[in-house]
DNA sequence: CGTTTCAGTGTACGAATGTTCACTGACTTT
DNA sequence: AAAGTCAGTGAACATTCGTACACTGAAACG
């Protein structure tokens, strides 16, 4: 009634996402494939029949992880595209961005391990209709990195196909470092060469593209 | 004795090959994980127990296909490695050394479908022990691959670091594509696409790679 | 030819799985 | 204050799982 007090709702909302918590860190050795009803109601606290009360089939909990996941993605490029505004020359812009991309990488993998995670690997594993999920929202998020890059000063010789693929490039590329900076979390050593490997990767692509209309 | 005789070693190679075709035949959706004992058995026409006479567990069958894997893809490289003779300019020999990448690319994956969708599945999914053993033969085929584009003419400049920086990143891409590829085996226009577009990515990191000093 | 080896059989077991159904009791609504 | 809603319970089910064990019979061997 007063304060200490929780409404029915806020106790559904409260086991619901325990049970998404508990299925994030479950799956998190094996795809959701290896994922048992019974472990995350084990694992949650509740008895096993309590899952159906929140989502039909474990399916539907992959697609709300995904859903979820990818909002984790989305505030990692919105970060991402925030930069120090001290830049004059166009070289200095460039490495401004690279580093920018690269710092809020590290900075939301240490934060969301799981979701990043669990994209790199329900992407190829996991059920059909989760993995058809994954591809579809990295399609959107290759997009959205496209129109990013298009605001690069330099970028106008490219085609609206010439963006996709250089986005399609980078984006598989940071999720595969994702992947490492996650299992290397506890050795700062290996995170600080896995984000130097990114920046690097990421200033020869984007020098590469820069120098593209030059050959084909 | 004479000729059909099939002897007895032979009749044992021949079952161990049919449980490791149909375990890679069922781990096809899902990863390694969601692959029981005794559906393998079932398929492959024998009785549960008859898999212990071939491998202890089904990590051990996992450890198994990577490396069978592996050879598939060293295979791939090797095509690659072999272009057209007739290569007069710097220019051509760019082309030439991308068109038979992506073109071995294309022709290993169509042949070898299991084989690449197993090392992009059980990179990231899969049980620890595969996951790592997946990780350290793309360690391994980076290395290679820096060696073979260390004798691409113009490269001189870059360092040991640097190679393997490059050959991480085109590692990571073409076994993104090659999941791709293995999607849309059926849709001919699709497989040209994305062929096109590993074509491109190629050719943007080599670019970009070879004005890489300039920058940092 | 007699003996050994061993790939594959058949049974049996406890444990874990997804899903059903009727239930309870605290919160919400009237 | 009475009635209704509904998150979570608990028992039961048919399957499937990994694995232990004793076995069979044909190929290999001395």
């Amino acid at each position: 009634m007063t304060e200490t007090a929780e409404t029915r709702t806020e106790r559904k909302e409260r086991t619901r996402r325990a049970i998404l918590d508990a299925a994030l860190r479950l799956s998190a050795d094996g795809s959701l494939g290896v994922l048992s009803l019974r472990q995350v109601a084990k694992e949650v606290g509740v008895v096993p029949t309590a899952f159906y009360r929140h989502f039909s089939s474990i399916d539907e909990l992959g697609l709300t992880l995904v859903e979820e996941s990818f909002v984790s993605l989305r505030a990692m490029l919105r970060d991402a595209r925030t930069i120090a505004p001290d830049v004059d020359s166009a070289q200095a812009l460039f490495l401004a961005i690279v580093d920018s991309s690269v710092s809020s990488l590290v900075a939301h993998v240490h934060d969301d391990h799981a979701h990043f995670r669990f994209i790199a690997r329900e992407r190829f594993a996991g059920p059909p209709a989760v993995r058809e999920a994954v591809g579809h929202q990295l399609q959107l998020v290759e997009r959205e990195l496209a129109t990013d890059i298009a605001r690069i000063p330099g970028s106008e010789q490219w085609s609206g196909e010439d963006l996709l693929v250089l986005a399609n490039l980078i984006v598989t590329a940071m999720i595969g470092h994702a992947e490492a900076l996650v299992d290397a979390a506890a050795r700062p050593r290996e995170v600080a060469r896995i984000a130097e490997t990114a920046r690097a990767q990421l200033r020869m692509v984007l020098i590469g593209a820069l120098n593209w209309r030059s050959v084909s």
